[in-house]
DNA sequence: GTCAAGTTTTGGACTCAGTCCAATTTATTG
DNA sequence: CAATAAATTGGACTGAGTCCAAAACTTGAC
């Protein structure tokens, strides 16, 4: 039996073509928007629809078997990586997108000066800035 | 001559009585959505159009009289509040959006562990919790 | 104060990402 | 293998924001 398949197994999800592809896909592009997922798995099963994407992508963020990061102006991405702390680089010029590990330490985010009484879960981290390639193409 | 003329005189922006009443709108809300804004708008000047809504706003986010945000699951909201490095704690339940300053003193943000050879201009935190009104409806 | 030139504002069409819904198909359990 | 519950499909729909051309303004020069 696959890995794919027992991963869904063991969270009582049921086993479909779909989901299988989806998660293979995510395999493949470590920061893909819903759409480009949508994509890849057309290429390899023929075909899906919008709605299983979104099915599909929304139900394993909830199992948290994805993570969801919703950049400002762009659609959101789903990764594979989860279960750590880790936040986002961004290209304000082409959107690569790669990941950080938390810059002072474990899990000292989630500490902000004054929490005005809120009950804190996450703290979500995105560095904007210009990615290598983007950086010579603009200073020519 | 108002203190809202003036700030536009000095930024070079032409003086409209949309500007100035989008100018004023920020004021009564310091986290309001383009349709928030727009309605505020409306009730003080009459009418105003959804272009000139976003023509004002992007236009005074890029001078820097304002800030934009852009939360997960959110329209963008805009802030009068700029010039400081703070950031923005989040309720999940109901969206109430309150400030933080920066957890770890004046810029350190900008610092991410290991930066891929990007050049950083600005590091989001969106802090994500409960707030003390929807804890306590959550919890009864 | 008036005029020309260049911006803004308008409103309507349009795009994009995502959601809603009913009908059909599929996976799982007994 | 049948019954049941769940997933998938496709098409309509929504919300936020952008694009465009025409009309209305601000401004600076006279």
């Amino acid at each position: 039996m696959f890995e794919s398949t027992k991963l869904l197994r063991t969270h009582g999800i049921p086993v479909t073509a779909q989901r299988l592809a989806v998660l293979r896909a995510i395999r493949e592009q470590p920061h893909g928007t819903a759409e480009a997922i949508a994509e890849e798995v057309r290429s390899k099963i023929g075909s899906i629809s919008k709605q299983s994407i979104y099915n599909t992508l929304g139900s394993f963020v909830e199992k948290g078997l994805l993570r969801r990061i919703q950049p400002a102006g762009s659609p959101a991405l789903y990764e594979g990586r989860v279960g750590d702390n880790h936040h986002h680089l961004i290209c304000r010029a082409c959107g690569k997108t790669v990941d950080v590990d938390c810059a002072v330490g474990k899990k000292p985010c989630l500490t902000a000066a004054n929490d005005a009484g809120f009950v804190i879960d996450e703290a979500e981290v995105i560095y904007w800035g210009t990615c290598p390639a983007c950086l010579v193409t603009t200073t020519k």
